[in-house]
DNA sequence: TTTTAAATAATAGTATTACTATCTTAAATA
DNA sequence: TATTTAAGATAGTAATACTATTATTTAAAA
């Protein structure tokens, strides 16, 4: 038997579970592909349909609107992160080790993650950095927010200020700083690659440059 | 007569000069005020024509598309900003003070300006932090890029990174740095009024309090 | 003052998007 | 075997994002 990861998410995102059944694992599929390939705005359900080869109204059985497909795969992408996390900073005892592995877990193209079938890590990262605050930026982020969509968002948050208080128990802003580091990750890529001039990384577009500027970023502010 | 300020804008972004008619002011005065109240998302050009009392049509002789309205209107902010920081700054003599006023200017809602008619900031300013980064996140950034639509945020980054360098002309990424300091003082705000467990704001909803974040953020980090 | 050009208003039309509805068939379950 | 459930097939609608045309008003040039 193939080990498989999953996570359970919110189920008010979706009509139907798309993880019950084959259409459905190929819709998560196939939109991570689709929205990669076109663009959040171009994204829609017909292409979609058309993608995997079936109809319109077969995906709408699934998802109500393209937006809560998009919260769902970004709430799945967190929730990965999130365990990403946990499993690779497990045997980690100091701090500083821990905060340097997230910095670089959040800030590098991961490679596709065999445990998860239909879902591919590293389209899903490229997302995040192009479409990713688009799932909150919305007038409904209100109503959205009390339906919890945005809980696997906040748990990871939650991970990371937690360890910023392990090196620095007296540091005021734990969650601004780990919402920081993570938009910042993303941003600071999406900036690297396509404004290279809101960014110091013009010459060599390398990650471990982002890596550096965070992990001083981080340690110079929390410092003891 | 009236005192007016005004800055010249890329000339790809429209088909004919707004500022130079009232229908263009009116264009740009009630598009600031309906994207805000409806959200980029759901703002047409119908609604916006019905708002001024014109037709679709005649917005479209002003814009070809409701992108590079966003796009206009956002370059405006930009470029307003760069201008108050000049001018709020000119005076300052360290670049401590300087570097704080900065960071104030970016984190605070601002005041209607009364110099510039048709615009006002103060909703401009909620744009920004709601919509902003939806001008940069699309599949035709490289485009856009390459027209210039964005010199008026590389010009601001610039200015922030100039004063970086003048109190620490060792730091290795001014640019980032800056580009850092502006997105996350509107990205702070708004996590601070939608979703508040990824700040450490939540209590008191009040701006000091990301000025507060951000300035030690920056000074620590840059510190010499 | 007249001519002419430019801007705007009024109206119509099209392809695509974002859905909803219904009906039939196929497969799994009781 | 009967029945629920999922999926496929097809149709239809209101709204969006435009383009095009013609008529009317306004303003600048001759």
């Amino acid at each position: 038997m193939k080990l498989a990861l999953q996570f359970n998410m919110n189920p008010s995102l979706y009509l139907r579970d798309p993880e019950g059944t084959d259409l459905g694992k190929n819709i998560i599929k196939h939109s991570i592909q689709l929205i990669h390939d076109t663009g959040f705005e171009a994204f829609t359900f017909k292409k979609l349909a058309e993608s995997i080869g079936t109809t319109e109204a077969g995906v709408y059985r699934y998802f109500e609107n393209k937006h809560k497909l998009l919260v769902y795969i970004i709430s799945w992408y967190w929730r990965w992160l999130d365990f990403q996390i946990g499993y690779q900073t497990k045997n980690l005892t100091n701090p500083v080790s821990k905060l340097k592995k997230v910095i670089t877990i959040l800030a590098t193209t991961v490679e596709d993650d065999l445990m998860t079938g239909h879902v591919d890590e590293s389209i899903l990262h490229q997302i995040l950095i192009s479409e990713g605050s688009k799932a909150f930026l919305t007038k409904q982020v209100n109503q959205d927010n009390k339906q919890e969509y945005f809980k696997p968002y906040k748990d990871l948050c939650n991970t990371v200020g937690e360890i910023i208080l392990e090196y620095n128990p007296k540091y005021k802003y734990p969650h601004s700083l780990a919402s920081t580091i993570i938009e910042m990750a993303h941003l600071q890529n999406f900036f690297m690659n396509h404004l290279p001039l809101l960014t110091d990384f013009s010459k060599s577009k390398n990650e471990s440059e982002i890596i550096q500027y965070l992990e001083e970023l981080v340690f110079n502010t929390i410092r003891i």
